[in-house]
RNA sequence: GCUCCCUUCGUCUAGAGGCCUAGGACACGGCCCUCUCAAGGCCGGUACAUGGGUUCGAAUCCCAUAGGGAGCGCCA
């Protein structure tokens, strides 16, 4: 049996970080059984489904690395097939025609409401033959009345739904399009998808689902359903606190595996490991390991795994982002190598790569102004001097390496008897205007002799050094 | 209201009856390293929701209670 997956958002709006993982552990299972992928576009709510939104979870996949093997699929592309289905359900009397009006439904239900029951279609057409002419009429599904359907639910265990307590769901619409769990059923049983891998809030809908599989002699897919992502405050995830485009991670300065590898430890763990390239969660992750209780979304432990991607990936890896990031800040950088030594230099002083891109640009614009009070601190009058026999030994260097920087300031600092602190503070304000940055040597040589000169020049004058 | 699901440090988790005076990670505090900021190293505190069982023995099994969540649409 080959293992085939499904991702099948609906466009109503981005792609956050709670849809994200279950592409994600959805895209695992199907790469670790080598099986495959697919994406299905759920559209069928025409009012609220926008163009901008699928443009926009495409976007996000793409981004994210989880590439589909078949898709996207469109359920709206698919009307003809949902309507032909129906068809049959009807002919074999799996599904019936129903012509209560919305208000007759809502009555029943106000009703059923206050006698303390759970509200629900009681059936009144389930047997009826007859039409009522020029009334619109919808069709439900004929759930069965008696017995019990076991969804054997891989991250929950058996759970156990009765018949009686489940209703005839509207399959299709007065108007005659299809309803989602209808069009779910559909496509899964066409798509020949062998594992339902999705958020918990569906486990209530499976009963239904499944019984019409069942109705449709279809094989029943494996389910595993996920334990929902919550705020970092422990309550439903909102606009305030992650339920934002994943996008916005990529803008953030993000790396796609550090979210993705967050996102795989959320309800999930292998031993005492922490971080994981994408080929060990590929090779590790199982969906019987996956957690039942939902998780709360922890934005520091992100960031901090994202910074531990950012040290352990090869340097290249990120110089293409970097510039990226800079470039959003108005900063064009075109020296590969340059931004390669940035990277090393600057990848642990960073969380995220925008950080670094902001905590960068110094490279490419020399200071307009100095941190004041630092300037006060560090370049005191018996520093002055010093500063200026610097900058003098700095401009007799032919090698620009960070060694030999480093070598003539220490010993320069050696020879005075002085905390190389003492001459590194006052250096860094004059090429940085701060008081942070990667190591001095690092940052004059990744600076170039040329333009490390200008600003020491630049900044002597500035403080009569 | 009814049905279903969930419950170990603040957070993510390890834990499949004795290995648990509950382990790791983030965050937090302290120390070390140190040219700044980091990174790194070491140390520290804090958790089995509650109550009953079962058992020689329970975080682990069973039952209640409490708390949280989801679903109950001609939404998906």
């Amino acid at each position: 049996m080959i293992v085939r997956t499904r991702f099948a958002p609906s466009p109503t709006g981005f792609l956050h970080i709670g849809g994200l993982r279950t592409a994600l552990f959805c895209w695992l299972y199907a790469r670790r059984h080598s099986g495959q992928f697919i994406l299905r576009i759920e559209d069928t709510d025409l009012e609220r489904s926008t163009e901008a939104a699928i443009q926009q979870i495409l976007d996000g996949m793409e981004w994210a690395g989880l590439i589909q093997d078949e898709g996207p699929f469109f359920q709206t592309k698919r009307f003809d097939r949902y309507k032909e289905v129906i068809e049959e359900m009807l002919a074999e009397g799996t599904a019936y025609r129903c012509y209560c009006t919305k208000e007759e439904l809502e009555q029943m239900r106000a009703q059923q409401t206050a006698r303390g029951e759970k509200p629900r279609y009681d059936g009144r057409w389930r047997e009826r033959t007859d039409s009522l002419p020029g009334v619109p009429s919808v069709v439900r599904f004929k759930n069965p009345l008696t017995g019990e359907v076991v969804v054997d639910d891989v991250v929950h265990g058996p759970v156990v739904f009765q018949n009686s307590e489940l209703d005839d769901l509207i399959i299709a619409r007065s108007d005659g399009t299809p309803t989602y769990n209808f069009c779910v059923v559909v496509d899964d049983m066409d798509m020949q998808i062998t594992h339902v891998i999705r958020g918990d809030d569906h486990l209530n809908n499976t009963p239904r689902q499944l019984n019409m599989l069942l109705a449709l002699g279809a094989k029943a897919p494996v389910y595993a359903h996920l334990p929902m992502i919550l705020g970092a405050d422990g309550a439903k995830l909102s606009k305030r606190h992650g339920a934002v485009s994943v996008l916005q991670y990529r803008d953030d300065g993000f790396l796609p595996e550090a979210v993705l590898n967050y996102l795989a430890r959320l309800g999930w763990s292998h031993g005492d490991q922490e971080i994981f390239t994408i080929e060990e969660m590929i090779r590790l992750f199982d969906i019987a390991d996956v957690n039942k209780s939902a998780s709360a979304f922890n934005f520091e432990k992100l960031a901090w795994l994202n910074q531990q991607h950012m040290m352990h990936v090869p340097a290249v890896r990120i110089v293409p982002v970097l510039r990226w990031h800079l470039e959003r800040e108005g900063v064009q950088a075109a020296d590969e190598a340059q931004l390669e030594q940035i990277v090393l230099s600057q990848r642990e002083r960073a969380k995220t790569i925008r950080e670094m891109a902001l905590n960068s640009a110094f490279f490419f614009r020399a200071p307009v102004a100095y941190d004041e009070k630092a300037v006060r601190k560090h370049v005191t009058a018996d520093v002055r001097p010093l500063l200026a026999e610097a900058a003098a030994a700095l401009g007799g260097l032919d090698d620009w390496s960070a060694a030999a920087i480093h070598d003539l300031i220490s010993g320069l600092a050696a020879a005075k008897g002085i905390a190389l602190g003492k001459l590194a503070q006052p250096i860094r304000l004059a090429v940085c205007g701060g008081t942070v940055s990667p190591p001095i040597d690092a940052t004059l040589a990744i600076l170039g002799k040329a333009e490390a000169l200008s600003r020491l020049a630049r900044a002597q004058a500035l403080w009569g050094a």
